[in-house]
DNA sequence: AGCACGCCGACT
DNA sequence: GTCGGCGTGCTC
């Protein structure tokens, strides 16, 4: 067929696509999956992909051609694009939006409005003050970009007044698309004579008989590139040139000038790892892995997924790399995700170790160019077998996935939180896997219910590995009751004395400690200091958050709010406290209890680059650091091998957040810091502050016991509708006049109320009520999981729709966010 | 998302 | 009067 028409997604938050005619000379290349450049409204060039091609003309009447073809094979392939389709729609966002999440921004071209003087320009025209003020801006020879303009007039309007000069026909406006991709080259060095003719050669020697240091930097090139030899010529990178000779730069390009050597640019990749040692064989398994990985490869023959419940310290990693080797070895690929945070050197070392150049690695913070390349590398299979990376790897050009390795998969940093498609990457890559017929693994010492659920009930396949290597001990957990110690005065700060001993202890044997503080963020809530009585809202389950401007406690989820009671409910005393707003000072304090103790803090003000990170992690592994205080960020994926004190120093904080997992974030996250104590030989200690030394998450902890954790917790989920028992879609309203979106959304709720009755819960006004100027609102929707949830989620659109067909609710901005974490 | 169009108040 | 503010609607 020769195709008429394109359907092209647009990089932009607008439902559906747009269709394009294929002009005949394209139409016999034209490609599902190529890259194409478009105008879109008045001038705008924009990077679209092709979905579909076919030949059925659209009844809008403006249909445009496109423009032209950016490559000439597809850049994306089959399976990524169903997957953007089937991320859109479970996620419920357009597939613009995913088509900007997956693509490296390098690759969508940007468009660039450039504007130069008209040569021909009527002389007799007369311009205002402010047009000759932009075409005084404008360079005499050269286009300028808006920007350019805007800058050198100072003027937010410039755009105004060029359109001016435009319908003057005083100026130029062009559009271009321009590429920031950048291969990295080195320079090398070739001849610049012709070696198969003796008499010039020979020329060249007699011309450089007085330029001593010229001629040795010759030989040595000759010799490099065995030129004169039979054998081939190798290539000679200007550096090793020089470092072999050395000769100064000067010397060389001496040699440049006389023409007899000549530099030129060598694309080279940027994806090599420096391995400089042979490639190793992967660690053998001990006794317990082995069953391990023997009862994981019987779990695939009839499932799917299969969860790997290992302890802290069992050595998952080790199966992984044996489950990797397995795949590439058939010639398939494999994916290897770790949450953002755990994607360390430490890691990505001892995988290189191992696969060498088969190894890849990606990660959002890497930069566009070095993200390119293994795109492409994967596009046009040239030898990456394994990518190890972050969330947005799902989106990379597999052509034949094997397997999926999910680490930490309970890991909340797996799901997209600011900006649309709000994916969850475990989930989304299982679906992916799904799609390439491959084998998934979810790996965790502390399984999300969810997965545990999934396990349990035979949806994935199961794997238990309890045994953690040989003289590793799992540590002595212990909560300190800081309401006591207060009320004995055994405090000083935020430190209990027994925490101030316990340190002290580790520091005099010459032993790390690692403090765990986790920062509270936008929920304060109340607290009775006598009790340590949290209010809770009573159909939630969750902890209020504390409202400065209403002096109200409010239920994030439904919006139920009471005022700020006088007395405690609980105990009637009269002093309730506002906590999680102060600043609290912990590195000050631990300097002035241990003036001799070396101290680095680690969280995401100090560490927000990936170098700085890096950094602090080494010190504190050789021990250039005692202590380390951190929030989550110490949790996580990081193995040391000399601490043996972890203190958690507001295990409250963890406990009252305003969120249904609260309990069982608590459990995960108390549960890895544990895992952070205690090495080979020597049993490590973890010592717990907490207000409320009678939560029921602390016996889980202490006796290590997940199985008790995950029953409790879905009793209270079934009680209170939420996963896995129910999936939840939150929807977000927002105006900039308060008074329409508020009327908007109490109207959905009531829409949406006759469809879906009393599982509709708000609206509410969201912790964070105005941002920039807007107003929102949330509503929550809970759907019970053996229902179909594109059938709800089809409702859902179409009431917004009704919704927004009514003339004030038009502007009111709706956005969806399924499954939330 | 960007961008044009169109309506309205406030300055020359 | 016109300048420049912003709300509204459309983009194949
Ligand atoms: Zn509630
Ligand atoms: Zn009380």
């Amino acid at each position: 067929m020769t195709p008429r028409f394109a359907e092209v997604i647009m990089p932009l938050p607008i439902e559906g696509t747009f269709t394009y005619s294929v002009p005949e000379e394209l139409s016999s290349i034209v490609k599902i999956g190529m890259r194409v450049v478009v105008t879109f409204g008045t001038h705008r060039l924009y990077t679209g992909i092709i979905q579909y091609l076919h030949l059925i003309p659209p009844d809008t009447k403006n249909v445009k051609p496109i423009f032209s073809l950016l490559d000439e094979e597809a850049i994306l392939i089959r399976p990524q694009l169903d997957f953007w389709e089937w991320m859109a729609t479970y996620y419920m966002a357009s597939l613009g939006d995913v088509y900007v999440a997956a693509l490296p921004s390098g690759l969508r071209l940007e468009n660039e409005t450039l504007i130069r003087r008209n040569p021909e320009v009527d002389k007799t025209l007369s311009f205002s003050s402010r047009e000759s003020r932009i075409w005084n801006a404008i360079s005499e020879d050269r286009a300028c970009s808006i920007q350019e303009l805007i800058k050198r007039t100072e003027s937010k309007h410039a755009v105004v007044w060029i359109k001016s000069l435009m319908d003057k026909k005083a100026v130029i406006v062009s559009q271009t698309i321009t590429d920031t991709y950048k291969p990295r080259t080195i320079s090398m060095v070739k001849a610049a004579f012709n070696k198969d003719n003796e008499q010039e050669v020979q020329t060249i020697f007699e011309r450089l008989k007085r330029a001593e240091k010229q001629l040795s930097l010759l030989i040595t090139y000759l010799d490099l590139s065995q030129l004169l030899s039979k054998q081939e010529t190798k290539p000679v990178s200007k550096q090793t040139l020089l470092e072999k000779s050395g000769a100064s730069v000067a010397v060389l390009n001496g040699l440049v000038d006389k023409k007899i050597l000549q530099l030129y640019d060598q694309p080279v990749s940027r994806l090599t790892h420096e391995i400089t040692t042979p490639l190793q064989e992967a660690a053998s398994l001990n006794l317990f892995q082995t069953k391990a990985y023997q009862s994981l490869l019987d779990e695939w023959k009839t499932k799917q997924t299969v969860l790997l419940h290992g302890v802290t310290s069992s050595g998952k990693t080790e199966i992984y790399i044996h489950a990797i080797q397995k795949v590439i070895a058939l010639g398939r690929q494999v994916l290897y995700l770790v949450p953002e945070i755990a994607l360390t050197t430490q890691l990505t070392h001892r995988l290189a170790r191992v696969f060498g150049s088969k190894l890849g690695i990606y990660h959002s913070k890497f930069n566009d160019n070095e993200r390119i390349e293994v795109w492409k590398n994967l596009l046009h299979r040239e030898g990456l077998q394994i990518i190890l990376g972050a969330r947005s790897s799902i989106f990379l050009p597999f052509h034949d996935l094997g397997l999926v390795i999910i680490d930490e998969e309970h890991e909340t940093s797996y799901k997209q939180q600011d900006s649309a498609p709000r994916y969850h990457a475990r989930d989304a890559a299982i679906m992916l896997a799904h799609l390439h017929s491959a084998k998934v693994l979810l790996g965790t010492a502390t399984p999300s219910i969810e997965t545990y659920q999934n396990a349990l009930s035979g949806k994935y396949g199961f794997v238990e590995l309890k045994q953690r290597y040989e003289g590793i001990t799992l540590p002595r957990v212990a909560s300190v009751d800081l309401k006591e110690a207060f009320r004995k005065k055994q405090t000083a700060g935020h430190f209990s004395d027994t925490l101030i001993e316990a340190i002290s202890g580790a520091l005099s044997r010459r032993e790390q400690v690692i403090l765990f503080h986790n920062r509270r963020g936008y929920a304060p809530y109340v607290e009775c200091p006598q009790c340590a009585y949290v209010p809770k809202c009573k159909y939630c389950d969750v902890s209020l958050t504390y409202h400065k401007q209403q002096h109200k406690l409010i239920c994030h989820y439904c919006g139920f709010s009471q005022p700020l009671p006088d007395r405690c409910p609980s105990c009637g005393n009269n002093s309730l406290k506002i906590k999680g707003l102060g600043t609290e000072k912990i590195e000050d304090e631990v300097s002035q209890f241990f003036p001799n103790a070396k101290i680095s803090r680690l969280d995401l003000d100090v560490a927000n680059t990936r170098k700085g990170f890096e950094r602090i992690i080494t010190a504190f592994e050789q021990h250039e650091t005692d202590i380390l205080i951190g929030t989550q960020m110490v949790a996580k994926g990081l193995d040391f091998a000399n601490v043996s004190l972890v203190g958690v120093l507001n295990a409250d904080v963890l406990f009252h957040y305003p969120d249904f997992r609260a309990h069982e974030r608590a459990f995960q996250l108390l549960s890895q810091v544990s895992g952070r104590s205690g090495r080979k030989g020597k049993q490590g200690n973890v010592l717990i502050q907490t207000m409320d030394p009678n939560h029921a998450v602390l016996p889980q902890v202490i006796a290590h016991d997940y199985i008790s954790m995950f029953r409790t917790q879905m009793k209270e989920r079934y009680e209170f509708c939420y996963p896995p028992y129910y999936r939840l879609i939150v929807i977000n309203l927002r105006h900039k006049d308060e008074n329409t979106v508020h009327h908007a959304s109490e109207r959905l709720a009531k829409q949406l109320r006759k469809l879906f009755s009393d599982r509709v819960l708000g609206p509410e006004i969201p912790p964070i009520g105005r941002l920039h100027s807007w107003y929102m609102r949330t509503l929550l929707l809970k759907i019970e999981s053996n229902r179909s949830s594109n059938a709800a989620k089809k409702m859902l659109k179409e009431t917004i729709a009704e919704l927004q067909a009514e003339a004030p609710f038009q502007s009111v901005q709706i956005n969806f966010d399924v499954d939330p974490m």
